[in-house]
Formats: structure tokens, C-alpha cells, sequence
DNA sequence: CCTACATTGTAATCAGTGTATACATTGGAG
DNA sequence: CTCCAATGTATACACTGATTACAATGTAGG
């Protein structure tokens, strides 16, 4: 008679993705695990057998925003040639474009409270990322396009600039005139700081 | 006989005072407009004379949060001579030194959430503040330190580097080791994008 | 096939929170 | 000195996250 059964079958990944939905639509501060399991159908305890903690909720979110930046990051690479202005530009659009496009979940993912457990696989997905840009500018350097230096200490300031004009715009701290061509003046920075000699 | 009176004499000021004590001490998710009442003595409704909403109190903290950068980046301009390296170099070191001993307040500051009547206020913080640096890109500029073009735009990757600088750090995501050489690395980093030429 | 058992979901409960409303106390302007 | 606006209190409501004991379900091992 009743359509839903006893056993929800995937509550874990219905969870997560309704939490992401809610989180685009009305931010992190709006996410409530009773109203997610009511929106679902189930009891409300029933979310914490699968997450211990709202926090656990949270960071696995985090968790699946990290690899879905590292895919955007890769897709972003195919296609594009070998130079490093070129592959450059595409990652730094890539990855303003996911965080403008997922703003609260970036939040969450750079957020400075982390159970200390998650902070591991946290810690290593946002390593897995980073290592992604560390190869590219490897490359670049490899092939003469980017200045010497020890790989993260040549890496870091691009690092910060792409993150932080991500953080800017996410903020809504750029009027909209700014962010056009406010892209592109970041990657003629940031190619300028790289570039040799 | 009691020696707390009925009126408190400055309630605002001891809730701003006491919120950013908790801010520092637990950070921002801990932060509870009945547990500040009964820390300071009041009752659980007192807050709301003054603080409609617990948002308003953010709100109101993060524009101190404005008002004490500003005063920390004017600050760090005192005894820097004309040099616009140098000036440069201070007040980055300034700006990441607020940063990272006010962690959960620059989260705070740079949340995406805002009251849209707050939103005005904190702008005009958030503006006044971007103005200090933007006049010291332009002095640059007219002494010819720092490359030509319209002031935003040159002003805009700096921005984005120490903010993404700042936000890395707070985030837990530089080694202890990083941060040592991370910020004169960025600073280099930020004059090379604005040499002349 | 069927039974013990671990998984998963439910029901009920607790402490705590933000907010709103009606009421009490106070201090200061007219 | 009086009246009134400002400030603080008491109480209540609808939430939330979390825990506990219990019920339903799938799943190996005999």
C-alpha cells in the first residue's frame, strides 16, 4: 500500500545530494537534517545512522565539492595545448566558474571548522586538488614558461590569487562591471608574476 | 542589595564585546545570542532590544571587524617610508596579521550572508577599507613603482592575492612550515605583477 | 529453507536555540 | 514632577541536533 518501503534503499546519497540541492538554493545556514529527512520521507533520527553529526553531513558534502572540483579542474585541461598560458587560463576559469556556480559550497569546503577525523580525507582531497595546479605549473616550468624556483613557492601566490578572487566574487564583494574583465586582468596578473626571469 | 541594576548602562556594547570573545575562543558556529545574555547577566530577550536578529549581531560584529582592519592597515603605513614596495610590504603583512588573529571574524566579515539592509553599512565598511589600498596602488602608480592602466583594474589581483592568502592560511590549509617564507613569497610575487613595463 | 544477527528506520524524548509578545522597571525631557 | 520612551523581564512557541529504546528488514551460515 504505502510506496515507500521500510528500507530506503540509498538514504546516504539521497541525503547528500537533496542537502546539496537546498544548500545551492538557500545557502549553508539554511540546511536542517529534520527538514532533510522530511523532505525525503523518513523518520528524523534516521540521518544519523548514516552521519553521525550534522558536522559529518558537512563535511562529506565538502568531500564530494572537492572531487567534483578536481573533475571540473581536469575537464578544463582537455583540448586545451600544451602552453601554460593557455592551460593556465583555462584552469583559473574553471575554477572561478565552479566557485561562482557552487558559492556555498565552497564556503563549506574552505570552511576553518572541521571534525578532526574528516580534516584527514578532507585534507587529502583538498592535496589531491592542489596537486592537480602544482603539475601545471611543473609543466610550465619544465618547459621553460614559468620562472625557477621551488615548485609550492613558485605555486603559492597563484594559489592565493585564484582562490581569493573566487572568495571575492562569492562574497559579492566585486560589483557585476568588475567581474568581466576582472578574470581576465587576474590571469594577466598572475601569468605576469609567473612568467621567467 | 543586587549589584547588577535593572539597566545594564551600555548592553551593546557588552554583547559586541563578549560575542567576539566567544568568536575567537570557539568560533562562529558557537555563538549564541542566550548564552551571551547569561554570560553578561540578562535575560534571554534582552539582546533584541538592541539586535533584532542574531544575523543584526553579526552584522554589527563584522563592521567592527571593518572599522579595527582599516585602523590596522593605517596603522601599518606609519614609519613605512614612500617606497611603494615597502608600503606594500607592510600592509600585506598587516592585512595577513589581522587575518589570521581574527580568523572567524574575517569569515564573518566576508560571509555571504548579509541582512540586505546591513549589506549598505558593512559595503561602505568593506569600500572604505579597499579604498586604503587602492590609494596606495595609485601613489605607486604616480611614482612610477607600479605599472600603468585604470587603478581597479591593477588593484584588483592584489586584492584577490591577499585575500586568497589570508583566506588559505585561516583555512588551515598552509603547513606551518609554508607559512614562514609564504608571505614574503606572495609579497615578491604581488610587486613583480606590478612592475612598470 | 530458515534462523540468528547486523543494518537501517521509527518513536519518543531532552536540552538548547532564535524570536515574538505582553508586562515591569527605569531614567530623562518637558 | 509627571509622563513617556527606552530598556530589561517573563513567558511562550516553534524549531533544531542529538540520544535512546524499539521495530522492521535484509543477509549470511547452518
Amino acid at each position: 500500500m504505502k510506496n515507500r518501503p521500510y528500507h530506503h534503499g540509498d538514504l546516504p546519497a539521497a541525503l547528500l545530494a537533496r542537502a546539496e540541492q537546498t544548500l545551492r538554493e538557500k545557502g549553508s545556514g539554511a540546511l536542517s537534517l529534520r527538514e532533510l529527512a522530511r523532505e525525503i520521507g523518513v523518520s528524523p533520527a534516521a540521518p544519523n545512522r548514516h552521519f553521525k553529526t550534522k558536522q559529518a553531513l558537512l563535511d562529506a558534502l565538502a568531500l564530494t565539492g572537492f572531487e567534483r572540483l578536481a573533475e571540473t579542474l581536469a575537464a578544463s585541461q582537455e583540448g586545451v595545448g600544451a602552453a601554460f598560458a593557455a592551460r593556465m587560463d583555462a584552469a583559473a576559469r574553471a575554477y572561478v566558474g565552479f566557485a561562482v556556480a557552487n558559492a556555498a559550497l565552497l564556503d563549506l569546503m574552505f570552511s576553518v571548522k572541521h571534525s578532526p577525523e574528516a580534516s584527514e580525507a578532507l585534507g587529502a582531497a583538498a592535496q589531491q586538488w592542489s596537486e592537480q595546479l602544482l603539475e601545471l605549473i611543473g609543466d610550465g616550468q619544465r618547459r621553460g614558461e614559468v620562472r625557477e624556483g621551488q615548485l609550492e613557492r613558485v605555486a603559492l601566490p597563484v594559489f592565493a590569487a585564484l582562490h581569493g578572487y573566487a572568495g571575492l566574487a562569492v562574497s559579492g564583494m566585486l560589483p557585476a562591471e568588475v567581474t568581466e574583465h576582472g578574470l581576465d586582468d587576474l590571469i594577466a596578473s598572475i601569468l605576469r608574476s609567473c612568467a621567467p626571469q
